[in-house]
DNA sequence: ACAATTTGACCAGTC
DNA sequence: CGACTGGTCAAATTG
């Protein structure tokens, strides 16, 4: 995966193509042994893929590796092709968190893994179905069902639903208790992996929960996975929250069993849209978001564990903000009120060698600290448009007071202000020079131009999906052309989300009085 | 002796 | 600017 260019316009050609656009999920699961370069997000008959971000580098997500179902393509659409949430009687393991199948051994870890097969019901299973095929009703009051009693089993209330819903109304109408796991098979769960290999790293107690929180890395070298798990007073595992994605295969000496039956499972960033049932955490949960792997061959591999079931199902009213990731930011584009999700971050470097232009957008500053590593303070801006949930910092390098270094975190859930002067963004501009006003800018990527920051089109479903990647450093802008910005495709699909909101032709800003104090300050 | 886990301290971000 | 919180580090502890 060389470069991140090309790559980056092929699938992005693809998944603007046509044939995506208006094909049936069945359609495209067929489509899924054909070209996995492109498509391999689909699903196999039996198993969800986990469509792990994996490139040939450790490159954690490629942007246009993200593929998000239209709305033609409804949930039911989904639910009923043959793929649906495994049987399962097990549980994570408490220890790890990973997820075992009590029923299942290696012979059979294929359908063990966590997958939305159609299988017959068991009153046991929380995701399996009670019917042939499954409904987005089904699944929603399974959903429901899950999250009640996983409540009154521990006390402790789950913030976050087990699984995606498809529609905030179906949350609530379905009240009837199941049985969430027998404590033998608990036990045994506990034992459970889901395949890859987990140090733990921390362990906290968050407000507002007495659930200890549990943080583990992938002890792949250099695989920026993590996950932290939440568990109840019994041990019982009541949150997984997974973030970034395995670059690499599941490991084979550890690869296991791990049909996922779990009161929540989450993703943050691009593992979010990882999961072809991954609910996002904007509350744009009637889309499904999945992933291409162009790179990866997982053809072998198990669900990834990356492909669990969704995030929370939370609303962002219901939940506590305790309960969430930081990183899992996105939600706040719906909720201003949350606090968190903050992860896809992208470090935009502006040195004298790169155009520095207005973003468009208009900031409030809320804060401003000093971060270890730089003597040069770091300001924290909002975006101040009602709602927006979008976020950005900036602060002078620390190694060049030339360049400026803006972080930006989430997405504009609304158009560039009007007003903001005339003229538009000049993509992919040469590094000469400098702009009329100085103002910081996002490099938009080319292959973004067509996204609407408004529309719930295709990119927007994915673009609200919590996506968490490491930010571009410097070193990646400088190494891949400041002018190109060639090498965000390959690295990160987060910046494509941050960068999102660059998308639109915007006029340079000549009216942001903070930023322009701000900025100028630093270039000046 | 080693690896894994625990846990208090530190840090970044937010209010 | 200080308090608070979640996430991470890393020394200490445990198996």
């Amino acid at each position: 995966m060389a470069s991140s260019g090309g790559n980056m316009n092929t699938l992005m050609n693809s998944f603007n193509s046509s044939q995506f656009m208006t094909s049936s999920f069945s359609d495209l699961l067929s489509d899924n042994n054909d070209n996995n370069n492109n498509k391999n997000w689909g699903f196999s008959d039996e198993r969800i893929k986990s469509f792990p971000m994996i490139n040939s580098s450790s490159s954690p997500v490629s942007p246009s590796s993200y593929l998000a179902f239209p709305h033609s393509l409804s949930p039911s659409m989904l639910l009923d092709s043959p793929v649906l949430f495994n049987n399962s009687n097990t549980f994570p393991s408490p220890t790890t968190g990973s997820f075992g199948n009590l029923n299942s051994k290696e012979g059979n870890s294929r359908n063990s893994e966590f997958s939305f097969q159609s299988r017959p019901a068991t009153s046991s299973s929380i995701f399996q179905s009670s019917a042939p095929r499954n409904s987005l009703e089904d699944l929603m009051t399974r959903q429901q069902q899950t999250t009640e009693f996983s409540t009154a089993k521990s006390g402790v209330k789950s913030e976050v639903a087990p699984i995606q819903s498809f529609s905030q109304e179906k949350m609530s109408n379905n009240p009837a208790p199941v049985h969430y796991c027998q404590p033998s098979q608990y036990v045994r769960e506990q034992k459970a992996e889901d395949g890859y290999n987990w140090r733990k790293y921390g362990q906290k107690q968050v407000k507002g929960s007495e659930n200890p929180r549990s943080y583990y890395k992938c002890t792949f070298p250099n695989c920026p996975t993590k996950k932290k798990v939440e568990r109840n007073l019994d041990g019982h595992i009541t949150e997984i929250v997974y973030k970034g994605s395995h670059n690499h295969p599941k490991p084979q000496s550890t690869r296991r069993s791990s049909s996922q039956s779990i009161q929540n499972l989450a993703y943050s960033n691009s593992d979010v849209t990882n999961q072809p049932n991954a609910l996002l955490e904007n509350g744009q949960r009637d889309s499904f978001a999945v992933t291409d792997n162009s790179s990866a061959s997982f053809g072998d591999e198990d669900v990834d564990q990356g492909s669990p079931i969704s995030k929370s199902g939370e609303n962002d009213e219901n939940e506590p903000e305790a309960k969430r990731w930081k990183g899992d930011n996105e939600n706040e584009v719906i909720s201003s009120a949350s606090r968190t999700v903050r992860e896809p971050r992208i470090v935009v470097q502006t040195t004298s060698d790169i155009d520095i232009l207005d973003d468009g957008y208009r900031w409030r500053k809320y804060g401003q600290k000093v971060v270890k590593g730089n003597p040069n303070p770091r300001s924290y801006y909002k975006c101040t448009f009602t709602g927006c949930p979008v976020r950005k910092h900036v602060e002078r390098a620390s190694h060049d007071l030339r360049a400026v270094i803006t972080t930006y975190e989430g997405k504009h859930n609304h158009d560039v202000p009007a007003a903001r002067g005339s003229g538009s963004y000049a993509m992919n501009k040469p590094p000469t020079g400098s702009n009329s006003n100085n103002m910081p800018v996002v490099p938009r990527p080319t292959v973004l131009a067509n996204h609407s920051n408004q529309g719930m089109n295709f990119n927007d479903t994915f673009f609200n999906t919590t996506q968490i990647q490491p930010p571009i450093t410097l070193q990646m802008l400088q190494s891949s052309g400041s002018s190109s910005y060639s090498g965000f495709g390959n690295s990160s699909g987060s910046y494509m989300n941050q960068m999102q909101h660059t998308n639109n032709s915007k006029p340079i800003s000549k009216e942001e009085p903070k930023d322009d104090l701000f900025f100028s300050s630093f270039l000046n």
